[in-house]
DNA sequence: AACTGGTTCAACCGCACTCGT
DNA sequence: TACGAGTGCGGTTGAACCAGT
């Protein structure tokens, strides 16, 4: 015998929530508490099913959920997190206040993969994407003579990109930790203080410019020669350059908890001292609350 | 304006886990 | 220990939306 259904599904009604179901939930609950889900239809008065309930009110009617896209600083913590945790959702969402799993699993199918893809990262197992083998080599060699538009030719194939992320600077990698918000694991982003996701530096392999320290064995080589990198080998990514003079620059916009906004010229700091969102949205619950009222 | 293909995200489904009996 | 009910979780779906032609 098979287990038995969560709940009848004759006469109950799928798909989108209207206004008015929202309403009669979150009256129930704000009144009853998060009770038995399996009654909680019964008693609101809903044609739904306990599970479907539920998933509402966690994903969507919650008052401490926080609304929109996920800033960069959230971002960075769900790639740190996912590198950990792989695909236990609902763990990295419990790190992040007012985020849901189903949400922070959207974002990553949606947005953080490709981001990932497009860095030549293998959003699975956060290494970079392999180089080519032999075969494949000769196979795109013969691709960009013959068929130059064939997508072989991205950054994502590119061996250089795995011999520039190794050679981060020290320093830099410890700069790094003043915006990582969680301890870090030995992936490319979380050391890489250059890294900001919605700004993913869409560079091809020859806009990679690597001063090797033996200057005299890379003068005036090609782009593509540039691939030989020595161990004191420094980075210039170009377009990586930020920071001029007399702008303002600043990490985790939405976490601006203490957080100081950063003037270049030294004279000017501005700290904010506000609380977040998420602590927003608690203290004003009453008010929200009568809102929906 | 109409069509088409791609993208997004709320919601569903089924399995796994926990807990009480 | 075995079983069933309730709940949580992760994968998948499909309607709505958007951009390009």
């Amino acid at each position: 015998m098979g287990r038995q259904p969560c709940c009848d599904k004759v006469g109950l009604k799928k798909g989108p929530w209207a206004a008015e179901e929202d309403k009669k939930l979150i009256n129930f609950i704000l009144t009853n508490g998060q009770c038995c889900w399996r009654a909680v239809p019964k008693l609101a008065g809903l044609l739904r099913c306990g599970k479907s309930c539920r998933l509402r009110w966690t994903n969507y009617l919650r008052p401490d959920l926080k609304r929109g896209l996920l800033s960069e600083s959230e971002e960075k913590m769900v790639i740190d997190l996912h590198a950990k945790l792989g695909n236990r959702w609902s763990k990295i969402a419990s790190q992040l206040p007012g985020r849901t799993d189903n949400e922070i699993k959207n974002h990553w199918n949606t947005h953080i993969k490709k981001k990932l893809r497009k860095m030549g990262i293998d959003p699975l197992t956060h290494k970079i994407i392999s180089p080519p083998t032999e075969q494949q080599q000769k196979e795109q060699n013969y691709e960009q003579i013959f068929n130059p538009h064939h997508p072989s030719s991205t950054v994502a194939n590119t061996p250089c990109l795995e011999s520039t992320i190794s050679e981060i600077t020290e320093e830099e990698k410890s700069n790094s930790s003043a915006f990582n918000p969680i301890d870090t694991t030995d992936t490319f982003l979380s050391k890489s203080p250059l890294f900001c996701t919605d700004e993913v530096p869409m560079i091809q392999p020859d806009e990679i410019i690597i001063h090797c320290a033996d200057s005299s064995s890379t003068s005036s080589s090609s782009p593509s020669s540039s691939s030989c990198v020595k161990p004191e080998a420094t980075l210039n990514l170009s377009g990586m350059e930020w920071l001029e003079s007399n702008n303002m620059y600043f990490w985790g916009m939405d976490e601006i908890n203490g957080w100081d906004l950063m003037s270049d010229d030294g004279d000017r700091k501005l700290t904010v001292d506000a609380f977040n969102q998420y602590q927003r949205m608690t203290f004003d619950q009453d008010s929200w609350k009568l809102e929906l009222m």
